[in-house]
DNA sequence: TTTCATACTTGTAACGATTACAAAATTGTA
DNA sequence: TACAATTTTGTAATCGTTACAAGTATGAAA
């Protein structure tokens, strides 16, 4: 059992009920949610709870690194509890997307054409197992 | 010089004048512009252009392989002339987005955990070398 | 060349994700 | 307990994009 409140002060973010339930959501369900659905999510157990919190809070955990930020393919912008090194695989037929364990860190801190990578995303489309098994 | 009436007639798209001059745009410029940077660049010689026209044209044009859309990280589409295989480079301080002609090949038909790997992107992000040289 | 159906373009209105902002509520601390 | 600082809330605004209907242009058939 993670104590969340504890894991939001290491980071500098004063803990509140919203930010606890927020970060407990995106651990609990290690998806890829939007603000939207985090918001729909958390609308039963907090019926107060204001779209603008939701956003608030997702954009102040990422830039302190308790989550990551993704832009995927969809214009619109995905959150995630997963902060280790890894890619993401969109199935093209059921649209999961998957996290891939696989690091690109020969990336990391490499010089290409002169300039110097700080950062790599890698987003890969295809057909993911199960759709492929089911198809059979 | 490029005859991007005929280059239209091969991809199946009857070359209208607009068309012709979005296209005209994406090779000359050969950037990563949004659809309103393209229309706001023909505005002048087409006034009556219309916003829904370009954004018509570019989905057009993507889906038929003439271009390629683009999906990086500021929640924008970008579309672009180089369809040949290649990744992009952000630079963080001009905010520069450069073509990079490394191409990850190995990545296609690829499979990973299971899922078959059919598109892949990759998207850098870093200090490119213009910025590099001029910090010392 | 004229006619006509089809396809293309235009402009406005609507949409969805996100942000700005100010007021209300909460918090921690003195 | 009191109060200043922070957080949350709700509404309105913004921005990129799309829907839609009306107007315009096009190209093939007569």
């Amino acid at each position: 059992m993670i104590d969340f409140k504890e894991l939001l002060k290491e980071h500098g973010i004063p803990p509140s009920l919203q930010r606890i339930k927020i970060l407990e959501y995106l651990h609990d369900f290690n998806t890829h949610p939007t603000a939207d659905v985090i918001y729909q999510a958390l609308m039963n157990e907090m019926p107060t709870l204001s779209k603008t919190t939701v956003y608030n809070t997702l954009k102040a955990f990422a830039e302190k690194g308790v989550i990551v930020e993704l832009s995927l393919f969809e214009n619109e912008v995905r959150y995630e509890y997963n902060t280790t090194p890894h890619i993401h695989f969109k199935c093209i037929k059921c649209n999961i997307i998957y996290d891939i364990s696989e690091s690109f860190e020969c990336l990391k801190n490499k010089e290409i054409e002169g300039h110097k990578v700080l950062e790599h995303h890698i987003y890969l489309k295809g057909i993911c197992k199960n759709c492929r098994d089911s198809e059979e």
